[in-house]
DNA sequence: AAAATCAATAATATCTGATATTTTGACATT
DNA sequence: AATGTCAAAATATCAGATATTATTGATTTT
């Protein structure tokens, strides 16, 4: 990853990260002078930011109405659960088939530390979520890292991020199912079981779905 | 669908849609002030409508270097045909599955305007291709309408006008087997069979990659 | 009290012009 | 040909101005 040097990039950035957090509130305003002072940079750069944003459905724009936060719903989630699915699924049997040794390493490495940070999280240290989050991200990706699609990377990317804000609003953590489904594909994956994976990915994902539709009461 | 009363929304339909026609050559520098003199509007106005145009992957940006058209690539195409055929399948099940009168009275009249069109086309009036290349959308858009998804729909339009910019700039139309394609579709998707027109739908996008992918040279 | 009206205020969309930094291209040196 | 230098060009960013539109609150009407 490169690092992002513009304050345009860190501005989407941070918005961005604070939309997923939900440190800006589904359907809340964002006003432009606050946002100015809060996030330090120009009326121009932050509109930039805001329409990136809104290209990818983190912000609404309403015409002469500015941005807003992009509401969350049951159905929107259960949407993008699906669709995640039907993505990752493409792209884990495409990884399957073409990963090759340095992608088993990779993947090997992703799933060590998950699981050590899973062990923690499991123990009760609840203090490093962020970590976990990234390790989670880390190994998702690791997995279907050999898919040999920039295109289909880049909108699992935005699918991951949008499935992994409803998760960060409700704040609960699945605990050891998550643990087992995890290891279940890690090992499908590395045996080149494509449909064994595949099968339980799906399941990861729609039970962690089924949580935080109930979590979301 | 909304008319774009901003100037930035207008910026952005015409940029995209100089993209998709190869108005602007794959490749080519978007350099902000012939661009601020050709699309009549201001840096700031130009640089969101870019800014948004990259997270959708029209263009692309490079930090302190600006903007660049999107380059092409036998390989992209490849990746863009497999996903819009993994979404838009998708969508067609679901769509058969949930679509009511009005979703079929919608089907009806986008098929016999697109066939009309094609008609025309085969008997050699090639004035109204823009009008043709509105209607084919217009009948993609019918058939998985109802599949209940605004995120899937969102994803698909992305996606059918990233091919469709490969089909512009190859610049050559198919004829017979795609009008043939077509009606296959149209009518599984009438008679409900789900799977046959998915079948139909893989074939007629996979027919018209090997076709572009040939005309690339 | 509810609804409609309307002026005052606030916010957005857009443009211009300015500055600092970076990239590019030409030219000179090795 | 490779490298180094320097001016010109281009970008990224900002601040400030204007026109237009949206919101609010008070006033009037029903």
């Amino acid at each position: 990853m490169k690092l992002p040097n513009t304050v345009g990039n860190s501005v989407y950035e941070l918005l961005k990260r604070d939309i997923i957090r939900g440190q800006l509130a589904p359907g809340s305003k964002l006003k432009l002078d606050p946002l100015k002072a809060q996030y330090a940079a120009s009326i121009s750069t932050l509109r930039e930011s805001l329409n990136r944003l809104g290209s990818e459905g983190f912000v609404r724009a309403e015409e002469q109405r500015g941005f807003f936060v992009t509401e969350v719903s049951p159905d929107d989630l259960r949407e993008i659960a699906h669709l995640r699915v039907l993505l990752e699924c493409d792209a884990l049997r495409a990884s399957i088939a073409n990963g090759d040794t340095e992608w088993e390493g990779n993947l090997v490495a992703a799933h060590h530390k998950l699981q050590l940070m899973e062990k923690r999280l499991l123990e009760g240290d609840e203090s490093e979520k962020e970590l976990w989050k990234r390790y989670d991200w880390e190994f998702h990706l690791a997995l279907i890292q050999a898919c040999n699609s920039q295109n289909l990377l880049g909108l699992h990317t935005i699918l991951y991020e949008k499935y992994l804000r409803y998760q960060m609003l409700v704040l609960t953590y699945r605990g050891q199912e998550a643990v087992e489904e995890h290891r279940e594909m890690f090992e499908a994956a590395l045996a080149r079981d494509a449909e064994a994976a595949a099968r339980h990915l799906k399941i990861h994902v729609m039970c962690g779905l089924e949580h935080t539709l109930a979590a979301m009461h």
